[in-house]
DNA sequence: AACCAGGTAGAAC
DNA sequence: GTTCTACATGGT
């Protein structure tokens, strides 16, 4: 076990782990173990020191995960200097949030899951999904199971995932676990364009413009992306004053308006607008 | 009992 | 190209 700590008021354990960019992670102690792939830490904020416990050979991971090499007072100061006022607001309240970097699989069939659907309820779906398919870990005596491949999500057809509560989603997981297990889709970079990337992800059946702007967010940390869901819509007509109805214009204008700080500024008013409450 | 949730596919216009 | 609608499930 090796503890790594980081002393910033950048890095907040519950606002980042809250803001609904990750799925997999519970209260645990004073702090949190959070789950990516078939790896688990321990976290904990305390007094602007958050302290980071790994397993000796996943300290470049979760460095990588949290976003360790990133400054994120540069982000900020950005943001809080905003004109829109509810961006301002919004960096204030949460400037512990960091963007997660996460596993493109995960994050992938994650946000297919999210899509018309409520965050607690995602995350029971997601657990059900880890516990059926996944392997039995351990982390600190705590048990786990690391979220499962492609190919063993290929395996199980559209009937398995009902029982698992996917409802109509279920037909997109076998599908787009196919594709990526036979290598017809690759996850891989590939140096595209955030534009280029987000289009092949929607080729993916249960993929919409929104998913994929959670995915080249999430999983590829494309920070030019900006996800529109009902809540951002909601908050582009209160608080932008924002006339435009699709929302793919809504993401272009979004994007327009705060380029490469668009995923950090998404998550702070995504999770100023919805409460720090859950 | 309608309505909503980190929307999307397929059809209709 | 853009707009409409059905879609499972569980919460208010």
């Amino acid at each position: 076990m090796k503890k790594i700590e980081i002393e910033s008021v950048f890095f907040n354990a519950k606002d980042t782990l809250d803001c609904g960019q990750i799925f997999r992670y519970k209260p645990f102690n004073d702090g949190f173990l959070v789950q990516s792939a078939d790896k688990c830490c321990y976290v904990k904020t305390k007094n602007d020191v958050t302290e980071i416990t790994v397993n000796d050979e996943d300290e470049e991971y979760f460095k990588n995960f949290f976003d360790l090499g990133a400054d994120y007072s540069e982000i900020v100061g950005r943001a809080k200097k905003s004109r829109f006022e509810v961006v301002k607001r919004a960096a204030e309240s949460a400037c512990g949030i960091r963007i997660l970097r996460q596993q493109t699989e995960e994050t992938l069939f994650s946000f297919i899951i999210s899509q018309n659907n409520m965050i607690p309820r995602i995350k029971a779906i997601i657990e059900r999904t880890a516990r059926a398919l996944g392997e039995k870990r351990e982390f600190s005596g705590e048990e786990y199971y690391s979220f499962p491949r492609a190919d063993v999500l290929a395996e199980k057809n559209a009937d398995f995932y009902k029982e698992l509560g996917y409802g109509y989603r279920a037909d997109y997981i076998p599908s787009v676990a196919k594709k990526i297990s036979s290598g017809e889709f690759s996850l891989t970079d590939e140096g595209l364009s955030t534009a280029e990337l987000r289009k092949k992800l929607t080729s993916l059946k249960g993929v919409g413009p929104k998913v994929a702007d959670c995915v080249a967010l999430f999983g590829f940390h494309r920070t030019d992306s900006f996800p529109v869901d009902t809540w951002i819509e909601k908050l582009y007509r209160e608080d932008f004053d924002g006339t435009l109805t699709d929302r793919k214009k809504i993401a272009d204008y979004f994007v327009g308006e705060f380029g490469d700080d668009s995923g950090f500024v998404q998550q702070y008013i995504f999770y100023y607008k919805r409460g720090k409450t859950q």
